[in-house]
DNA sequence: CTGAAAGCGCTTACAG
DNA sequence: CTGAAAGCGCTTACAG
């Protein structure tokens, strides 16, 4: 054993202190093809003393193969986006491929830049958590060499695989709750338009079970805004300020629910007592909150992980044409809302 | 113009397609040395009809630079993560680094290997969210030949950059003011002491508080349990159930304060007119949760901020020694803590 | 202002 | 079983 001069960063260093070529090193370090048990032996024992650790941006551009997938998430301090990169992260990476993480913070032509950077960076798939899929989102995505998975919004017409939750159903579902418990005049606290699933699915679900049951819709009791506590507060006293109360709002997110109770009790209406409140969501304070919220289950953490598998697929040319996935969803019975006299 | 004969991915087949070399199309691509403007002409409009974006992997190799941050985080789907992934990606992409994501799910052994991963990418720099810190963390934290800066724990010793909220003076303070309102017999919902800042210190300060107002600390009282709101149940019964009951109970986080307040409620203790309970780290329901929570608010948003202002200066060689910066904290009186007639 | 050539640190046929 | 050599797609002195 001798001392080692300089640190040891390349192949070449390891293969000259273990007195052999740098392609057997190559094959020790990939377990591949034959190499004497001595040899061997050398080659690790150099390499556990200098603690020679191989350079991947060597191999990988030797490969052609980053193992790296770019992952955008327009904002990641949020609940549902922590749950779907927990979620995808835990499938990438025990099928060992890195997160390249591009946190937009809602812009999107941050997102296009993203994109941009993940081409250069030679990424072998992309997984986007969509809000609004604008035209230039599509063209940039169209022009990705490598396949694309879009999470949360539905861009399988665009011929981009897509996992998303069943909004529309999911409301339905929820609405029809609240029908069966009595109520008949319900508002709607929704958001703006331009995000599809949470904008438009859930509103229309909330109108076809209406429909469904020749109860007709009052405009005057839909609200649009914003995703924040603010919103919700305006949302609850345009509603309440409109004229004739409802006697239940459907609030298309947890937040927006518990922004729209704390409102109302601040003006002094009770929940469930005075007036019912349903969110959509189940974020993990919804069960804690008081009272306990009525609300839609999603799993986000699979929702994650399935669009994961899906992009390993596509990634290992697994299967070829855009797939569609439809998460499920549950309903959770608590104690926001209740039952009125018919 | 003719026509592309193949997928253009090399500079090669640009500098061919514009009838120059190499060396020159590099130079526009860099905006480095002269070109004549009609060359650079040539080589732009090659570029654009192609598409051509250049490889990073290549272009990494030969600076010996991979422009990417490793960022270890335990459990990417919590609130503080959230804050302060948002917040770190927001000036390490301002600075043009990418980050290279490792969401552990609370798995050391899968932090010591992201190191390892992290090495083999030749990333420019580290940054650990830290719950605990073994020496077997201490030790692969030294062996990266990168700057490293943890965050949420203290590493300054080990030379290591750390920044942190000042965990014991704010539990101090909250307790202060919990004895401000009267309240002498508090109980403390705390977590367990592996995890030094949240677990040690946050008790430590609130021991401090109790000492200098001479007031004496019941074992009895003080629980160590985990983060969920299982364990702040379970806190909550074996403090009723010890015997004297407090008039308060301080819990080292919101969530355990939300889950305590839940449990009481269940066991038909109202909070605060029969029971004070006070919270750590204002999540953002703490302020719309009923009772609205009095708590101890941090900037976790900021806390990554800094901690990647101080990887950048680090990775640009501007700073030699290991730093040590403690973020402020604020008292966020709320409605959980009443005060009581003393 | 431009181009040929070396080199970044690996992998992989290929010949021996 | 092993090693010399070419090549992955760039950048960067260097010569002209």
């Amino acid at each position: 054993m001798e001392t080692i001069p300089y640190p040891v960063t390349r192949i070449r260093d390891v293969a000259s202190l273990a007195k052999t070529s740098v392609s057997t090193v190559s094959r020790v370090l990939n377990n591949s093809g034959y190499v004497k048990a001595e040899v061997r032996a050398r080659i690790e024992a150099v390499i556990a003393e200098t603690g020679y650790v191989p350079s991947s941006l060597a191999k990988d551009l030797q490969r052609q193969q980053s193992s790296l997938v770019g992952v955008i998430i327009p904002k990641i301090n949020s609940y549902t986006s922590g749950e779907m990169v927990a979620g995808l992260s835990s499938v990438l990476s025990e099928q060992r491929y890195s997160v390249l993480l591009a946190s937009t913070d809602n812009h999107p032509q941050s997102e296009l830049e993203s994109l941009k950077l993940f081409r250069e960076k030679r990424v072998n798939g992309v997984l986007l958590l969509g809000t609004e899929l604008s035209e230039a989102h599509r063209l940039a995505m169209a022009q990705m060499p490598v396949p694309v998975v879009v999470i949360a919004q539905d861009a399988a017409r665009h011929g981009i695989s897509s996992v998303l939750q069943d909004e529309r159903a999911a409301a339905a579902a929820l609405t029809r709750y609240l029908l069966s418990c009595g109520h008949r005049r319900i508002g709607l606290l929704g958001v703006h338009e331009f995000d599809i699933q949470v904008g438009v699915e859930r509103k229309q679900g909330f109108l076809d079970a209406l429909r469904e049951a020749g109860v007709e819709a009052d405009p005057g009791l839909m609200i649009q805004g914003g995703f924040d506590f603010q919103s919700a507060a305006r949302g609850v006293d345009r509603i309440l300020d409109q004229g004739r109360a409802p006697s239940a709002i459907l609030a298309v997110t947890d937040r927006l629910a518990v922004g729209a109770i704390s409102r109302l009790a601040e003006r002094g209406i009770v929940v469930p007592a005075q007036m019912s409140v349903a969110g959509m969501g189940d974020i993990d304070l919804a069960a804690v909150f008081q009272p306990r919220i009525t609300t839609i289950r999603y799993d986000y953490f699979q929702t994650g992980a399935r669009a994961a598998s899906l992009l390993v697929d596509a990634m290992q040319g697994a299967v070829a044409a855009a797939q569609k996935i439809i998460m499920g969803y549950q309903l959770q019975i608590r104690d926001s809302v209740r039952t009125v006299g018919g």
